[in-house]
DNA sequence: GCGCTGCATTACAGCGCTGTAAATCGAGCG
DNA sequence: CGCTCGATTTACAGCGCTGTAATGCAGCGC
């Protein structure tokens, strides 16, 4: 039988409180007393049981993270991430998949599932602002991400995207390149980074094509593929740079331009966004905008721990940095 | 406040017991009294509070995952499969990364954490056979994967490595492959995946030729890559097959031979190796050896919900199929 | 020596649920 | 109509912990 609170309390000859007190670094315990208690809890091997101090504090101990898919790898590397982090906040981590449906991620706010959550941290697709400003105020939430709209009823932690896009396309100008593609999902989808983009050619002193802003329809690499495949099938001139939304848009416009003989990055330069973590191992390796997850876990975490019902929503930002791979730069 | 159980028997004309007694779905309970606690328990928004059912009954209703990295894609994709089946059980998953580093994953069976657990489902690294041997008991445990040796004191699921090596093996030699490669992360890693490669070799009255099975030394594509790459630049004569005990490997090993002039698959073929998600936006898409992650879990699950303390350790398999892609047979 | 102050410790009542054992109900039977 | 037996329901005692309020006790000033 696993030894309790009062077993160590008798075996210290103190009160079960004392030993409560000793496990929980509460103040006023006696140097001398302390010890006595922890050689006891050593002696007996015990561990505190967690569904009792849950019970009797009234809190779990354990925030979800919902993401779309887990085995997105943007979201296996934040839920990492997190999982690391939270160590340090005492929080339990459980994932829970939305797939991006609205249904399952109102049914987490509106905690229509049994288990007590001490707070929400969710990567939001489906979600409307009306959602989230109905949500339960009792229960902490903080969104990540760039679903518009949501993130002015609800902490919010994020990167630039704007700069960020502007930072990547930057680069692209600075090697050289005057026509820059821009590839995102859709018309409304990652619009700041794409604004992003129409602020470095503004900013150069070019002109902003928005033929070239090209909408994929889709958030795969498939799409990309098909998209600027289809374009440039259709006669029109090859760019000499590519900047993608995400990194896996960048990946299928990378098989497109291949596919078509052009050569990456001698004949067209390609970025990306987000720095998924196999950007290493393709042909070639890919320059890419990668956001601070250490950081975006961080915040996420503070602000779930420091909100309060009636507090204003935050906005934070976490840091990013472009990594120069064989994308832009060629091989070697 | 949280309606509680009393509340809702209170609402409902019964007693506390009847209430729960229709929660858990327990039999003698009238038809015409479910409904009524039903109607109660709809009025109030009555929800469980998981913390005095844990407390009352003594588990956790938490199962351990643990793998060393979460945002390695084959994990992370595990991961995913793994949450959608053990909602099926009633079970939460708590995952944990142990680096690969032994102490940590020691220190999940030991349960030096204080979280009790119902069971552990573990993909192990550094675990040597004693410390298997060794756990506690009363702790179900259920090991993943291929580290040698552990698999025999504890259930296992896992697929057929060696039968998968030689069906991948066997592909490349169906397309006309004579000089087939195998490459692997270490001398005594992956050994059945290797293994089955002989086979497939034997098989076809094949001369099993060990200077082209290369170890990479790691599990990165960059390992893989260097490998290759020197052993070519050492004047050897290129293979026209190569079959990789993993896809980071393939990917390597696609980078090193295009580098290098040569085209997978004309050249070339390449076959990987666990079907990670990226495979289908490189260039090209890898031709590689699926394990069926969903039967992985289930079977995962299900060993650990049957297990008993004194229970023989069981072996258990999980189907794998091949997935053809461009590696191998060309694009378009 | 006495009351006061503040640190250290304790007693005890729950937190909300489930298992057990006992009570109650109701149909079938002689 | 009373009795038996299984179906249904109930009372109640914890599960192991923490919060609150109360108690013990040493040192201090007068």
């Amino acid at each position: 039988m696993r030894p309790r609170l009062t077993d160590v309390a008798e075996a210290a000859g103190v009160s079960m409180k004392t030993v409560s007190n000793v496990v929980n670094g509460a103040e006023h315990v006696r140097e001398e007393t302390r010890q006595r208690v922890l050689a006891a809890i050593d002696k007996l091997g015990y561990r505190p049981n967690i569904a009792a101090r849950n019970l009797a504090q009234g809190r779990s101990g354990v925030i979800a993270l919902a993401v779309p898919q887990l085995d997105r790898p943007y979201f296996a590397s934040l839920a990492a991430r997190m999982l690391d982090e939270a160590e340090a906040f005492g929080w339990i981590v459980q994932f829970h998949q939305t797939g991006g449906r609205r249904e399952a991620e109102l049914a987490l706010l509106t905690e229509r599932h049994p288990a007590r959550l001490d707070g929400i941290v969710m990567s939001p697709l489906g979600l409307t602002a009306e959602d989230v400003r109905n949500r339960d105020p009792a229960l902490p939430l903080v969104l990540l991400g760039e679903k518009a709209g949501t993130e002015h009823h609800a902490d919010h932690v994020g990167i630039d995207n704007r700069e960020a896009g502007k930072v990547a396309t930057e680069h692209l100008l600075e090697l050289g390149r005057r026509h820059v593609m821009a590839l995102a999902p859709g018309p409304r989808m990652d619009d700041e980074r794409i604004n992003g983009y129409r602020d470095a050619l503004v900013a150069a002193g070019l002109p902003v094509d928005e033929d070239i802003v090209l909408a994929t329809g889709g958030l795969r690499g498939q799409d990309a593929e098909r998209t600027l495949g289809d374009w440039l099938d259709s006669g029109n001139p090859a760019p000499d740079a590519v900047f993608a939304a995400t990194d896996w848009l960048a990946m299928g416009a990378i098989r497109a331009l291949v596919l078509r003989g052009l050569r990456v990055p001698q004949d067209v330069a390609v970025v990306g966004f987000d720095d998924i973590p196999y950007d290493l191992a393709t042909l070639p390796t890919l320059t890419t905008v990668a956001p601070d997850r250490v950081a975006i876990a961080r915040l996420a975490l503070q602000a779930l721990r420091d909100q309060r019902p009636q507090s204003e929503p935050q906005r934070l930002q976490a840091p990013f940095s472009l990594v120069v791979r064989e994308s832009t730069t060629g091989i070697g």
